[in-house]
Order: C-alpha cells, then structure tokens, then sequence
DNA sequence: TAGAATTCGGAACTCAGACTCCGTTTCCGC
DNA sequence: GCGGAAACGGAGTCTGAGTTCCGAATTCTA
C-alpha cells in the first residue's frame, strides 16, 4: 500500500521514535504491560502525543515490545542449537536462558503468559522460532534424551506455565519448578 | 463490631444475595473475572444497586467466588487424602481433579495464575488446604514416590502455571503438559 | 393492614487511562 | 537564511467500568 517512494523520516522523528521503542522496552520490562503510555511518554523524554505519531495505540508499543522479545529468544535458540553439542544440553540451556530472560523482563514474562496472542502475531508467518525449536526437539528425541510427546506446538503452553511461576513464586523457586519440568520432559 | 444482635436479613434481601453470589460464580466462571459487575447483576436479575448492597466492591465478589473454590479444592485434597491408599495415586488425583476444576471455571483458573494474592487472602491463615497437601507430599515423599524437595508451599506456584498452561493450550494439550509435570514431581 | 424500616433498581456520577487536536517548534531544501 | 512541510507537546476529550444515590417497591412488626 505505502509506496516505496516514501519519503524518509525527518531526523528528529527517527531519534524519537527510537527513543520511544526503547522506553517502552524498559518501563514494560519494570512495570509490566500495564504501565501507562504516559510513562512511556516521559521515560522517552518525549510528549505522549509524539508516542503516538510512531505507534498508533498502546497495543502496536506492546507489539514493538513483543517483536523485540520474540527475536531474543530466537537469538537463544540459535545459539543453543548451533552451539551446543549435546542434544540435551542443548535444549536444556535454551529453556534456562530464556527463563532468565523473563526473570529480567517483566514485559516477556506477561506477553508470555497472558497474551500469547500478541506473540503469535509478531512472530507472524515465519514461524522462525517454531523451526528452531523445532530441531531442538527432534535432535533430543533422536538421541532419546527428550519424551516423545512433546511438539514444538507445545512450546507457547510451556513458556506461559512457566512464567506464570515466576511471577508468583517466592524468590528463586520457579528454578526448582523448571527443573521439574525439565525432568518432566526428559525421555526416562 | 458489629454485634451479635444484628437482625437478620430481610427475606428478599437474603435471597438476593445468594443469587448474586451464584450469579457472580456462574458468570466468572464463563467470561473470567473481567465479566463486569453489571453482566453479573443482569444474569441475577437484580438491579447493580443490590450487589453493591450485599459486595461492597467487585473485589468482594471475586472474593467470595474465590472462597467457594478454595473450599471446593480443599475438598479434593481431603478426598484424595482419605479415600485413596496408594500415596502416588492419592497425589496425582488430587492435581488432575483439581485441573479440571480450573478447566470448567475460568474464574478459579484466573485468580490461581493472575490473582494468587487474593487467593492467599481467602485462605487466611487457617492454612486447611496447606495442612492437607502437606500430608500429600509427606506421605508420598515418605513412600518414595515424590521427590524430595517438593514442599506444600510450592504449590500455588505449581497451580498458578498449570493454570497458564490451561488458559492456552489448545484443546486437551494441557493433560500432556500435567503428566510432564506430574512426571517431573515423581521421584525416580 | 398501616406505617416504619429495609431493600431494590438503574440512571447518573467518577475516575483512570487511552487517545486527539492544534498552536508551537524543529528540520530540511532552496 | 527563508518558507513551508513535518513533527512535537501536553492540555483536553472520550470511553468504559466501578460505584453511588435516592425515589420506588417490598417486607416486617404491631
């Protein structure tokens, strides 16, 4: 629809808005999705009406927060696939990882458990993450280390399970909680 | 403060009430506790005037809602207790039919994994449920069929993430993430 | 059964938080 | 530098949902 000939943003709009996505990745990672626009507003430095000349609701600013997330863990899922030899080490370290990042981010964490819809949508048709995660799983039950029943699609489930935890576990326990899970998913 | 001389209800006030509080169970249980006052006042056929009367806040009535489902879990978990011999049998039905008291109530699976603390505060510091999944686990545990550093106090977390799951799974995916689980929490 | 006390009903109020509007400011091409 | 287009800022609007208020209706007591 909008042209390539778009012409391309004035200096101080494209400073802004970078502005705003960064301050909305942080005051939603301190405060949850539920921190005001406002907020958004001043942490960017920044009125609320330019917050919304770049992001037209509140919802797009979860969604650019959401797209931000989405392509971390896939960066984790990457490097744990690639890197790691073993099948169920590797697998392993990819759930610890992107455990802590929920841990550290609050925004993940919620998207995760209470708006998985919003993270279905970013991550849209590519469907990178279900591919990798998708080797991830299969390597491990080639090599027998992970149970058969678990798909990729089952994934999202998971991540919310375990982020429910996290926001209401006492201190470090959800780590107790996903070595359960863990154990749970291994292959006996 | 109030005495105990306080005359009592007047009879449609009585029986207003208790439509209210049904009305309000039936209601979160099928739209969640977002439904509002006024749907739950709509299904009581009652003006929202009188469920102000009767629950002073919204609070009040997911309170009372919540009250009924901590009481209807307490009941599993005596159940389990009493009626089942095997100590792994005993504990793993007590979760599966506790799952699926989440699965036919919205309400209760909400404020497991989005409102622990008002569920906290129903429980009070009677701690009945706690005493009773505490003879779950020990007994389990002392059978050597549970594993060791599972504790009563893990629990909500536990409920709180099998709630996630549940809320969205797709279909009957959550069963297969409560075995993982439940599998997880078997010693071996 | 009258009259007082209690309860009801639902329109109106309140308030928080998303979003808009427009006078002002900043940037960019000439 | 100048002119106009683009972007800014934030006071103000709008909306949805919880809560209140008070005249009408119902129940209880004598």
């Amino acid at each position: 629809m909008t042209s390539a000939t778009t012409r391309p943003l004035r200096a101080d709009a494209r400073r802004n808005a970078e502005r705003v996505r960064s301050a909305a990745r942080e005051t939603f990672a301190e405060y949850g999705l539920d921190a005001q626009v406002d907020d958004v507003a001043r942490r960017a430095g920044v009125g609320v009406g330019t917050v919304y000349r770049h992001f037209p609701t509140k919802e797009a600013l979860v969604e650019a927060v959401a797209l931000g997330g989405y392509e971390s863990i896939c960066a984790i899922a990457r490097e744990s696939l690639e890197e790691v030899e073993d099948p169920w080490e590797a697998f392993s370290q990819f759930m610890w990882r992107g455990a802590r990042l929920h841990r550290d981010d609050r925004a993940q964490c919620e998207l995760h458990t209470t708006r998985p819809d919003v993270v279905r949508r970013v991550a849209g048709d590519k469907r990178e993450l279900f591919g990798l995660v998708e080797q991830l799983i299969e390597r491990g039950q080639k090599a027998g280390v992970i149970r058969a029943d678990l798909a990729a699609a089952d994934m999202p489930m998971i991540w919310s399970s375990l982020g429910a935890a996290q926001q209401h576990a006492a201190g470090d326990a959800w780590e107790r909680y996903l070595e359960v899970v863990l154990d749970g998913l291994r292959a006996r």
